[in-house]
DNA sequence: GTTTCTAGTTACTTTTTCGTTTCTACTTTA
DNA sequence: TAAAGTAGAAACGAAAAAGTAACTAGAAAC
C-alpha cells in the first residue's frame, strides 16, 4: 500500500476506515465494556474472524482494551480507553453531519 | 455489502472511507481550485483510474464541484462544494488527534 | 509530420479483503 | 451420554478494490 508520508491524519484514518470499525468504536462507546459475544450479536452480520481482527487491530493502536480471564468457558471483555472514548467524541461532529446530511435516525443502536 | 440501517454515519463513512478519499478532499481544502492533472501530481501515486472514480464519487455526494470546459485541451477543475468545506472543518478534529497521537508533521502538504 | 498536452476510458492483472466452514478445550445443563 | 456455550484460530474460495498499460481527440509547438 502507498504511503502518505506528510500526514498523521491518513495514519489514523488508514487505521479505522476498515468495514465495521467506526461502528465497533461507536458500539462500545453506546454499550461501555462488552464480552466478545454480546459485541458480535450487536454489531450484527459480522463473522467472529472479522470481528477478531479489528479488535486486535483496535487494541494495537491503543483504542480498545481486551481484558482476558481465564476460566472456563473463558471471558473475555472489551472497553474503550481513553484514546477511544476520545476518538468516538470526534465522531460525534461527523455524526452531526451525516444526520443533517442523510436523515436524522435515532442516535441509538442495538 | 452489508447495511447498517441505523446509523447515517455508516452512509458517510462508506462514501469517504475509501482509499485516497479523504487525502483529496484535505488536498482540495489547503488548495482551493485544481485541474485533474494537477490534483493528481499532488496526490502523489494515484492513478488516473482511480482518481477518476474517487472524483465522481465526490461529485455525485456532492463534496466536490467539477466544472469542465470544454475546450482543446479540455480544462477540468475540481473545488469544495460547501458541504466539501464543512466535512473538511471537521476533519480537523481528527487532524488534531491523529496529530497528539502520531506526530505533529506540519499541516501544509504538496 | 511527428510529438506533446489534456482528461480521461477500457481491458486486464494483481492484491487485498471478506465470508464460510470447521475445529479446539473444558464445563454446565438436559 | 450428548448437546450447548465460550472465544477464538486456521484454511479456503469468492468478491471487491487497486494497479498497469494502452488508447482516444484535436489543436499547438517544433
Amino acid at each position: 500500500m502507498t504511503e502518505f508520508k506528510c500526514c498523521p491524519l491518513e495514519t489514523l484514518l488508514r487505521h479505522i476506515s476498515g468495514q465495521w470499525t467506526i461502528y465497533i468504536i461507536w458500539i462500545l462507546d453506546t454499550n461501555g465494556t462488552l464480552r466478545f459475544g454480546e459485541l458480535r450479536r450487536k454489531v450484527d452480520g459480522i463473522s467472529t474472524k472479522v470481528l477478531t481482527e479489528r479488535l486486535r487491530l483496535l487494541e494495537s493502536i491503543e483504542l480498545v482494551h481486551r481484558h482476558h480471564e481465564p476460566t472456563i468457558p473463558p471471558q473475555v471483555t472489551y472497553t474503550l480507553t481513553e484514546r477511544g472514548k476520545e476518538l468516538s467524541g470526534t465522531l460525534d461532529h461527523l455524526y452531526e453531519l451525516a444526520t443533517r446530511w442523510y436523515g436524522n435516525d435515532p442516535k441509538a443502536v442495538g
